[in-house]
DNA sequence: CGCATGTTTGACTGTAGTCAAGATGTGTGG
DNA sequence: CCACACATCTTGACTACAGTCAAACATGCG
């Protein structure tokens, strides 16, 4: 059983619900109904109707676009209070998987759609939640067109720090996805992948308790080769 | 001097005037101010406040984003309804120059989100616009992050061709863009995009009357390499 | 303990980047 | 009208980075 006073708090704290009132919150948790996932276990899937739209309330989400050959491409990574269900069309545009344990809370898309016409906060949450979207499209554009293997993976872990809150120095960040997957979010094989890993903790940049936990060393060297202005 | 009634058309034929009343029109072009643009001109300056939101009214507009270090991403190439201005901060996270002589529609940032408010219709197009934008950035992450040289030519000339209205076979389309403005498009260096002009043409996929126009030769083909699922 | 899965490393290949020369095209001035 | 200078594009030769294929190495689980 998820607890549904602890959902009201991610929404409250996430993009979506900032700024609501008590009252608002009500209202869109009423419209939202809870989903717990396992790992591996399929969201959304690409070009299938988009009749949901989802708030990612614990547990990390895969965001891809699956091509017919077989290429992928990772588009993002979803955490508790991130948002998922933009389209511009019908269907979805991308397929979503849990990486790990999930809780969603899922809600009718032409009812929430419906439901930010009454609540004029939640509309401007919308608003702004994609702006932030298409900012961080434009930084993982930037990294995978212009920048090269070891400087794509420091942005990526430089991205999961900063969605940490920027923790102490020495504390770890986990990555809960594979190698091959961080591969498909920057466009590299999963051997280029692990073998910047190794050049970064090589340059003593980053060390790797484990193969999903990142420690970051220098975190200025991580910032000058993550950066994207 | 500019024909301020061709304006109104365009305005109203873009996806920012879709659906509006005469009245709104007239409203919404009531708060904006032609610009001309010449060629090489900067329209707006990544990093410097975001104070104006334009709509393109003539000629193809240059959006880029660039690094400290010299690189640089071209992000969107603009044509006559298309909406410059998105951002989720305070300053602009890119550049847009003008390619050819342009005319632009320049609207005081804070005036057109609250005009929005007074026009229900203006709202829903801008936020439809934002999918649109979103859904386009994720094809071209596809591009860069899964496509071969050759591929992302043919993606990016594939795009000129649909947003042309599809014309008829045989048809030139026009790139007023150099080939590094297409190479940094498509996270290549210049010579390596010439050369993937030079293996289209050489595999009749498409003929190039000169650097700027192309036909599209065997337009099945093309759309296989540009297929992005 | 042994197998399965995922990661790292090695050797080699192939694609794109770099550096440089030549070709094409445009505009200017004699 | 031609000659020249300058831009841009194309092509060639070589290099470097990432991809491929394969083996070894961890790690975790039954």
């Amino acid at each position: 059983m998820v607890d549904r006073s602890q959902v009201l708090t991610t929404l409250a704290d996430s993009d979506v619900g900032r700024g609501l009132s008590a009252n608002e919150l009500e209202q869109v948790m009423a419209l939202g109904q809870l989903q717990k996932m396992d790992p591996g276990q399929e969201i959304v899937r690409q070009l299938t109707p988009a009749e949901a739209v989802f708030l990612s309330c614990a547990g990390t989400v895969m965001v891809e676009r699956n091509a017919l050959n077989g290429r992928r491409q990772v588009i993002a990574f979803l955490r508790r209070g991130d948002y998922l269900g933009f389209t511009a069309t019908t269907r979805y545009l991308y397929s979503a998987t849990a990486l790990e344990p999930c809780v969603m809370l899922k809600f009718p898309r032409k009812k929430f759609i419906a439901l930010c016409d009454e609540i004029p906060g939640l509309k401007e949450n919308l608003a702004h939640i994609n702006n932030t979207v298409l900012a961080s499209l434009l930084d993982h554009l930037f990294a995978i067109g212009q920048k090269r293997a070891h400087e794509r993976l420091a942005f990526l872990i430089y991205q999961f720090y900063l969605r940490d809150g920027s923790p102490e120095s020495g504390s770890a960040i986990q990555l809960p996805m594979s190698r091959t997957d961080i591969g498909d979010y920057l466009g590299l094989t999963l051997e280029t992948t692990s073998r910047a890993f190794s050049r970064l903790r090589k340059e003593g940049i980053i060390s790797t308790p484990d193969h999903h936990s990142v420690v970051i060393e220098q975190q200025e060297q991580l910032e000058d080769l993550a950066e994207v202005d």
